[in-house]
DNA sequence: GGATTATAATTGTCTGGACAGCCATTGTTT
DNA sequence: AAACAATGGCTGTCCAGACAATTATAATCC
């Protein structure tokens, strides 16, 4: 039987370096995130919950306006909605309206919230050390350098990622 | 009135240097992802579909099992059928039962697949290098390097991303 | 060689991401 | 102050990603 293409010889050919270097994140993003997703699963929770979780934690016991915790989010929330109410749901946050403007509301983590991060930190330090734990401290340094660099234009002013 | 906490100082604190590194990554994929988007969005098509036309054209005229366009990939598609139903309905692809194994199908570009991929192709191009091309070449390879050297521990020997 | 196990693909279903339209509220303009 | 525009959040809907169950076929194991 004959097996068509199984690899043949330097494979994979790309149009330019700038598309090579894209698709090597894009597939390292993908690599990596599946083992943290993998860990998220068991407590049912998402990244991007977890993120906004995170974010609440470092402002407590102040709370943060919704559009604030959006801006520095990692990856765009346009159902924040949503995700705000998984986390209300489980009692990990509180929204109250804001007094000043009762369109907006204030976020702020719960005991609860916190208590549950804190269950998560350790296995999420491991999972992180297993993803990049390899890489030399100098490597790391180079690496989040140049991701830093790649994003840099596209990044608004304002942007925490800046 | 009171903006609470809307740059409070050095805002992000990390809890490891991998997990520092492990977010630009999904920080800078997130950001450069949009614009590749953007631009797939305007032919109807996802990147993975797009993915699926380029490994098949580089096969072509020769067909290629399903399997091995999955395993080569740049992110996993447990959706197969559907991906490969969308193409195919576009007369991009077509799929023959393997006459060895009447479980497997063989894929092949059309050359209606050709003729969409070549009138992407500069567009494509020149979103690449929106995305990457305020790097230097240097910069690039280290970068390409460096995500190549992150994700390899979690590559499968036979992973053509190794 | 018949039973069991493994593989390839399809299908149903659920969830999250995305976008548009909506309502309520606030700010701006004249 | 009335009209209009902008903002913050909510909801309906659609689509892709994910997973489990199913069917068909092939390979393996007594």
């Amino acid at each position: 039987m004959v097996m068509a293409n199984a690899r043949a010889g330097k494979a994979r050919r790309f149009d330019s370096s700038e598309q090579e270097a894209y698709l090597g994140l894009w597939r390292s993003y993908d690599r990596l995130r599946e083992l943290e997703d993998e860990l998220f699963a068991k407590w049912d929770i998402t990244n991007q919950q977890y993120n906004v979780l995170r974010l609440l934690e470092a402002a407590h016991p102040k709370t943060v306006a919704t559009q604030s915790v959006l801006k520095r989010l990692v990856s765009r929330a346009p159902d924040a909605t949503r995700v705000l109410d998984k986390l209300a749901g489980r009692h990990w946050i509180r929204r109250e309206r804001s007094p000043d403007d009762r369109r907006a509301y204030w976020l702020g983590i719960t005991g609860a919230g916190i208590a549950a991060l804190k269950e998560m930190a350790e296995p999420l330090r491991a999972c992180h050390k297993a993803q990049l734990g390899h890489l030399t401290p100098a490597q790391l340094k180079q690496l989040t350098a140049l991701l830093q660099a790649a994003r840099e234009p596209h990044e608004s002013d304002d942007s925490p990622w800046k």
